[in-house]
DNA sequence: TTATAATGTTAACCATAGTTAACAAAAAGG
DNA sequence: CCTTTTTGTTAACTATGGTTAACATTATAA
């Protein structure tokens, strides 16, 4: 299990790279508000847990297991917010920064109960989707309904 | 803003006191399963931000501001432990430890939707409730309808 | 009332996660 | 190609929040 400050940054990494093509400690430190330093040790952290493959100076990619965790991290986080924003109602801005906190202290099991209930509040019917984070929405429901998630 | 961990002790402290009508180091560890230097720690720094009253080997009580601030933080607490139960279906087990982790992450804004979305969905009338810790049931709301919050 | 047990405190230490300042390497432009 | 700028790394430091080991104090019970 790795902290939540490393999933931060794994997530962070993951959407970079779908984003640009390439992971930089610059973009990351910007993105994270935060100071290369702090990147760089969280790099060699991740490259501990082999998550991303990395050398000094070198490229940065994750790894398949680093992807994996990345796109779970991500679903969580989505839910979350689709949770706040669409079903509580709160403001987009509030939604994504508390969706952010939230969403790693939650279990597997918490985020599949709550995927599977704002899928029914919104009157969705896939309980299994997955969360296309490119276009932030979810591409098996979509097909059904043309809505929200 | 206090620490989160703060906000932990202190929460803890508010209800050994409730429970036992005092609040000792060696409880305090016990329910928080940390040691008793911990508990002192946090017991100066909760000193320093003046939530609590206490001197050296002495009794320790929460100040008005420490007790205030530990209903807020049980509230927020119950309603997300609440949610998590009765609208999820979560296991009480689970639950409560989400509960647990979730609630110090949330802006207060978002528990006060998160309360009336509750008090909504589960067919309570009243918006604006105080739980009852010792109880573990909402006053305002168990006059109504004697259900669960 | 004094020895023992329980409780509370302090000191020294560890890990995580961040910082700044200084330096090294790589990339970009003249 | 060489200088400058950007990017990345390292080292030394900070704060929080935890630990263990040793000690001090208070409470209990013989």
């Amino acid at each position: 299990m790795i902290s939540k400050a490393l999933e931060q940054y794994l997530k962070t990494m993951y959407i970079l790279q779908k984003q640009n093509g390439n992971i930089r400690v610059t973009d990351v430190a910007n993105k994270m508000e935060c100071t290369k330093p702090s990147v760089n040790k969280a790099l060699n952290n991740l490259k501990e847990e082999k998550l991303v493959n990395y050398e000094t100076y070198g490229t940065i990619e994750l790894t398949e297991d680093g992807e994996n965790l990345a796109k779970k991290i991500l679903e969580a986080y989505d839910i979350v917010y689709i949770f706040l924003k669409d079903v509580l109602n709160l403001d987009d801005e509030t939604a994504k920064s508390e969706a952010e906190k939230i969403k790693s202290s939650l279990s597997d099991e918490t985020i599949n109960k709550l995927a599977r209930y704002v899928h029914e509040v919104l009157g969705l019917s896939n309980l299994n989707c997955n969360y296309d984070i490119n276009q932030e929405k979810c591409r098996s429901c979509i097909k059904r309904k043309g809505k929200v998630c």
